[in-house]
RNA sequence: GCGGGAAUGGCGGAAUUGGCAAACGCGCGAGACUUAGGAUCUCGUGGGGUGACCCUUGGGGGUUCGAGUCCCCCUUCCCGCACCA
């Protein structure tokens, strides 16, 4: 049976062929064979983290996405820039060498060799002589020439903060790396600790950050979420002079200065700085007490918003600057409570029980005075009915800004603290300024240089890179000083300025630093006196379309805007984003199995049995659920081992077919014959039983006329081209599979109709989907070159009109027949075909109205 | 709690964006070919009645000649964020 499909007899053959032919080489500015008039495409996967267990399908799943789509343009005419490359610093990297015992250096060479294989395997075609690992020195050369322009431009800066510091990992961590006081990698307790570290000023970038997501093609999702990181709000900030001391003052932050005159109270977060001060010596006692409870409290703990509020007096009162020196009102106490953030804003709020939920709960649990200020719209409940309200309204008991509507009252109140210069409107975010080093081994040494007088400098240019020093043992210290500083050769040196003695900086950069720029590298890898050159980026940037899981949708995708920025501020880049289109693919999904009392079973446990599944080698009925794929559930599923069972073009086809690229799909290993099916029903439409490409089909074989069932395989092609071509357009990559089904049932149910020029347009149709079988058949059908080097087949407009077709013909919008007529029949004709075909339900009726939508249906309305 | 997304046969999913719901594939049923199994091919397959009738896109209302698609209310699930003043 030598002419069956048999992709493994020719599947890496092609791939070979491909490698040496270098199709998937794009061409730099300069270049040899580089056409200038030709368009670019820059089509981008975010790169992984090779980890130890490899790539499974859900990270196929984006990268045969781009590589179709890859493939699809290069055939469209475009060059088409699709590199891949290996994140391959960091805490995972690391923490994979620690539990193995091996050297990081060594695991990440191994699994990225096992990557890049099984990339290979699959057929994807990039551009492999871009390659990049941002653990190698020739490339983190460069992230630290990049780190010393955010250095120079007072970027990058040393701070002693209260950062997150993770026990088990032994180092700290940045805000977007912890959750809910737990680290985002390994899921460890995390506690805050003050401690000297490198920090980067995103928050000079805040507003553009936020301003620059609007003219972006992004999900919107992924836009909120960036929004929301950022959290901006606008407001004031507003000075409260403390009675003792008239000097001194508490600063607070309010979205809503409207509603200063219903301040009844401040309270100040215990880590802040005047709680020591301003306490009194009664007050002293609980104070510290409620302090030290506070700071011993898990973040979890402190963060949990359901929970009762609790708090302490300090003794202290301030005064309300809205208010006349002899205002009692003005008079309001300084309390301490731990629902008030050290983080955000001052660290003190200003407390308006009135209308705000929180301030409302503390109030009534510690019996301190409401007062309305905010009269709430008409029929809308509020104080006067015993609830907080929030919202807008009318401003009441508030002197000068009575009457006024929230808008107009905040806009007076800020002016009216401007002109007492006790406050000024202020705009605050959430976002915090990026911690950027870390006390590990694995990542990129800071270029930089303690001098004996304490001040730093950084290393030159032509002193870069500093290597990453050669540790054997390089696991984190038990007190959480750097394994670098270990290396007290690497550490001691000299400034190449002065030769006088220096010391290096034993942190390194954190796992983002390498994909802060990785894809301007792309454009120019291999560049060894520049990270890039101008005419690389001016070419290819910026990146038209990213692809990757929106698992990234703050960390990774916010630091690289933000780099992106600082270069575009240095005249390094011309755009002032990276990524002009993101594209989150879904994820892959995988059954598993939960018994009877919800327990999930591994999956090598459970035995199909009909419609039912049953723990193996027992009657326990088990119910069959989605969930991620997970090592624990034995449900993750190694791309190798379906390829080996099916071929490289199953494997792909499958992926597409599942569903939207941008949807989540379960895995289902029982569908994947189907694709396999097509394959096989395709490979038997180009040969006779003996094995022999159909004559018909054969090279110089004379076309058969475009009429009769030639001419209904025609227009099935066309049918075919055009879904193909729509499915692009919003990567419903899967319509186009089901096109190409359909057009081979067509083929096989008219075999002696296929001519050799439908044969080949086919062809070029499937290559990017299934690239393999379709070079195979190309060449077989005595083609010369590769189809993936052909052009894309083009639907013509009068092969996809019928002249006759089907319409539907309703009665009161209910389907009671059908019939053909004329495309280009006119609409009393029409109508009074459907009237014939419908008579036995109009008869005895009055047709009321009658309703001809062309080469739709006819919908006739009746009455009785 | 807030924000975003989703819900269509036994399963994955289609539906020209308001115009014949269920394309394509899986699974299932019947048949053909086979000594037999497998493979392949053909036909069938939303549900109920089983004649030509009714019902059906998570549930309930509405707009319309016509709604999976638009509007209002509700339920469930997934993903973010979560005391941000």
């Amino acid at each position: 049976m030598t002419h069956a499909y048999l992709p493994s007899f020719f599947e890496t053959t092609w791939q070979e062929r491909w490698r040496q032919a270098q199709i998937f080489r794009a061409k730099n500015p300069g270049e040899p064979g580089f056409d200038p008039a030709q368009k670019k495409y820059y089509v981008l996967d975010m790169f992984p983290y090779p980890s130890g267990s490899g790539l499974h399908v859900g990270h196929a799943l984006g990268y045969v996405g781009t590589d179709v789509i890859a493939r699809r343009k290069i055939m469209e005419g475009f060059n088409v820039l699709h590199p891949m490359g290996w994140d391959a610093f960091g805490l995972p990297a690391e923490q994979y060498a620690i539990q193995t015992g091996k050297h990081p250096r060594a695991t990440t060479d191994e699994n990225t060799k096992n990557f890049k294989r099984q990339l290979e395997n699959i057929g994807i075609g990039y551009d492999w002589s871009r390659e990049i690992d941002t653990s190698h020195a020739d490339y983190y050369r460069w992230t630290q020439w990049l780190f010393l322009k955010l250095y120079e431009r007072g970027l990058a800066y040393q701070a002693e903060v209260a950062v997150w510091w993770c026990e088990e990992l032994k180092t700290v961590l940045a805000n977007e790396e912890v959750i809910n006081g737990r680290s985002e990698r390994g899921n460890h307790p995390c506690v805050r600790r003050p401690l000297k570290q490198w920090m980067l000023k995103i928050t000079a970038y805040a507003e553009r950050l936020l301003a620059d997501l609007e003219g972006l093609d992004w999900p919107e999702s992924i836009k909120i979420q960036q929004r929301e990181w950022i959290g901006r709000s606008e407001g004031a900030e507003v000075h409260f002079r403390l009675g003792a001391q008239p000097a001194e003052s508490i600063t607070v932050f309010t979205t809503r200065p409207d509603t200063l005159w219903g301040a009844t109270f401040l309270v100040l977060s215990p880590e802040h700085a005047l709680v020591k001060r301003i306490r009194t010596p009664e007050c002293s006692k609980a104070v510290e007490a409620y302090v030290a409870a506070a700071a011993s409290k898990s973040e979890i703990d402190r963060a949990d918003a359901s929970k009762e509020k609790t708090g302490v007096f300090t003794g202290a009162f301030a005064r309300n600057p809205v208010f006349d020196a002899g205002d009692p009102r003005g008079l309001v106490p300084v309390w301490v409570a731990d629902y008030v953030l050290s983080t955000y804003g001052t660290g003190a709020i200003m407390s308006v029980p009135g209308h705000d939920e929180r301030d409302f709960e503390f109030a009534r649990r510690f019996d301190l005075p409401v007062r309305e200020v905010v009269k709430p719209p008409k029929g809308v409940k509020g104080l006067a009915e015993g609830v907080c309200y929030t919202g807008d309204g009318t401003a009441v008991n508030s002197g000068p800004i009575d009457g006024l509507p929230t808008r107009e009252a905040t806009a007076r109140a800020i002016a009216l603290i401007e002109e007492r210069k006790t406050g000024r409107s202020r705009v605050t975010y959430k976002l915090r300024d990026w911690l950027f080093s870390r006390q590990r081994y694995w990542g990129e040494p800071f270029p930089l240089l303690h001098l004996a007088d304490g001040s730093i400098v950084p290393v030159p240019e032509d002193a870069l890179p500093v290597l990453l020093p050669e540790m054997t043992d390089f696991k984190p210290s038990a007190d959480g000083s750097a394994p670098l500083a270990r290396a007290q050769e690497w550490v001691r040196t000299i400034d190449p300025r002065t030769q006088q003695p220096a010391r290096r900086d034993t942190d390194t950069m954190p796992g983002w630093a390498g994909s802060c720029w990785y894809w301007l590298r792309f454009m120019d890898a291999r560049n060894e006196r520049a990270p890039f050159s101008k005419a690389a980026e001016q070419y290819w940037g910026p990146v038209d379309l990213y692809v990757g899981g929106a698992a990234h949708a703050v960390m990774h995708l916010l630091y690289a805007r933000f780099w992106h920025k600082v270069f575009f501020d240095a005249g390094l880049v011309h755009t002032k984003e990276p990524f002009q289109r993101l594209f989150n693919q879904g994820m892959v999904t995988a059954f598993a199995y939960e018994d009877a009392t919800g327990r999930l079973v591994a999956s090598d446990e459970v035995e199909p049995a009909g419609d039912r599944y049953l723990r193996r080698g027992s009657e326990d009925p088990l119910k069959q659920i989605v969930t991620k794929m997970a090592k624990s559930l034995k449900n993750v599923v190694n791309p190798d081992d379906i390829i080996a069972a099916n071929g490289a073009d199953t494997f792909r086809l499958y992926e597409m077919f599942m569903g939207p690229l941008a949807d989540s799909k379960p895995w289902n290993p029982r569908d994947i014959p189907g694709c396999k099916r097509f394959l096989e029903r395709l490979w038997r439409c180009y040969f006779d039983p003996a094995g022999e490409v159909r004559p018909e089909l054969a090279r110089g074989a004379t076309e058969k006329p475009l009429e009769g069932d030639t001419a209904l395989l025609e227009r099935s092609l066309h049918k075919a081209i055009q879904r193909t071509h729509d499915s692009f357009q919003d990567l419903n990559l899967n319509t186009a599979i089901a096109a190409f089904m359909t057009f081979v049932n067509d083929v096989t149910r008219l075999q002696a109709a296929f001519t050799r020029s439908q044969a080949e347009r086919f062809l070029r149709l499937v290559a990017p989907f299934a690239p393999h079988v379709a070079e195979e058949l190309w060449s077989r059908m005595g083609q010369t070159g590769l189809v993936a080097q052909a052009a894309v087949p083009a639907a013509e407009p009068r092969w996809l009109v019928e002249d006759e077709i089907e319409i539907g013909i309703q009665v009161n919008g209910k389907l009671r027949g059908n019939a053909r007529v004329p495309r280009v029949a006119a609409a009393p004709a029409v109508e009074a075909a459907a009237r014939q075909v419908v008579a036995a339900h109009l008869s005895g009726k009055e047709v009321v109205k009658v309703v001809v939508v062309p080469g739709k249906l006819v919908n006739f309305v009746v009455k009785g």
